[in-house]
DNA sequence: AGAAGAAATGTAATATTATAACAATATGAT
DNA sequence: ATCATATTGTTATAATATTACATTTCTTCT
């Protein structure tokens, strides 16, 4: 399983009904959106976000940089670099690894997009305005992310890291497993 | 700072006082260990542990295998597949990719090592015993690597995804900051 | 508007990380 | 000793990412 219609993205989502901004140490309750939403206002809207996002920072969107974010968007599931690359060839033939990185770049320091590690991939970031560390649920079977943004997790690492005497400035927590659809295969 | 005397590495290693196996949920207190230790003792120690742990599972420590594993312990801090291929080179001219590539494969398979996302690359494992993905603690400034391996920290993450309906299957959770000789640097 | 400086993009080359495919060798079981 | 399997050797290549420098575009200042 993993064609077909795309499935999942992180949760607060453009397209998801909770847009609003949480409250500081409100946990952002993400979940996995339904398989069939429109997919266009969802790009769209992260455009939006992204365009305000910018313009308040004094930070250029430029044409390239939000097609790649929009290419990001597009499948709602972490895409790599080179199939970003790819698609940009598409529509303009003198594209080259650095255009894609470069883009991603950007978008990485603006909170844009997150990066999968462990899958050399890239999501779209459903609630850039307050950085962000961010956790994931990825599935194995469908790929699909869930982004979640708990405090109380990233509380508990906090925590036991300064009993340690270490400074956290960065934590990166990736899940993999089952979503809730493709779990339903697998038995209770 | 990247250089002359090795650095840290996880709690519970080998050479810690704490090498008594944990009750299943008891937090490790693992912490960064004192510049100066014997690394022998250190190597010799997971080296033994990993000849106990194959025989136990009926798995080959094979002469490969072992060598790979001193290798990936010799510098306490994560090592990348490419320096172990140059290491092994020196010693075995015919050394290649999947010399690497495979041992390490077999090592992170029996929990001997654990790979660092975020770094591509690898550690050892001081806990061998027990299955379990860990946390790390990942010093910016000099690299050195705790490893924790704290049930709350793991259940936080649990709870949240299965309320959401997510399966978990394994954690990937890495910390960057910095260690406690090295935040001290930065000010209180 | 025009020039200077800064930011972004183009372009070519290369570095780094990892795997595929098949041959040869070593090991353990019978 | 032979067979089956696991391990290792060997060559090639895939996948991911960066460096360095040239060119273009944008912003700002006059």
């Amino acid at each position: 399983m993993n064609e077909g219609i795309p499935l999942g993205m992180a949760g607060r989502y453009p397209g998801s009904e909770r847009m609003d901004k949480p409250a500081a140490d409100e946990p952002v309750l993400a979940d996995f959106p339904k398989k069939a939403h429109d997919h266009r206002h969802c790009v769209a809207e992260a455009l939006q976000i992204a365009e305000t996002v910018c313009a308040e920072r004094g930070q250029r969107l430029t044409d390239l940089r939000r097609r790649v974010l929009a290419l990001v968007w597009d499948r709602h599931q972490p895409v790599r670099a080179y199939d970003l690359l790819e698609q940009l060839r598409g529509e303009k033939r003198n594209a080259a690894p650095p255009t894609v990185y470069r883009a991603l770049e950007f978008l990485l320091d603006n909170g844009l997009i997150h990066r999968i590690e462990s899958l050399n991939a890239y999501v779209g970031c459903g609630a850039p305005h307050n950085a962000h560390a961010g956790q994931f649920l990825i599935c194995r079977d469908c790929s699909a992310v869930a982004e979640l943004d708990d405090p109380e997790i990233a509380r508990s690492v906090t925590a036991r890291a300064r009993e340690l005497g270490f400074r956290v400035q960065r934590q990166t927590i990736e899940v993999m497993g089952l979503c809730p659809d493709c779990g339903l295969d697998a038995g209770p």
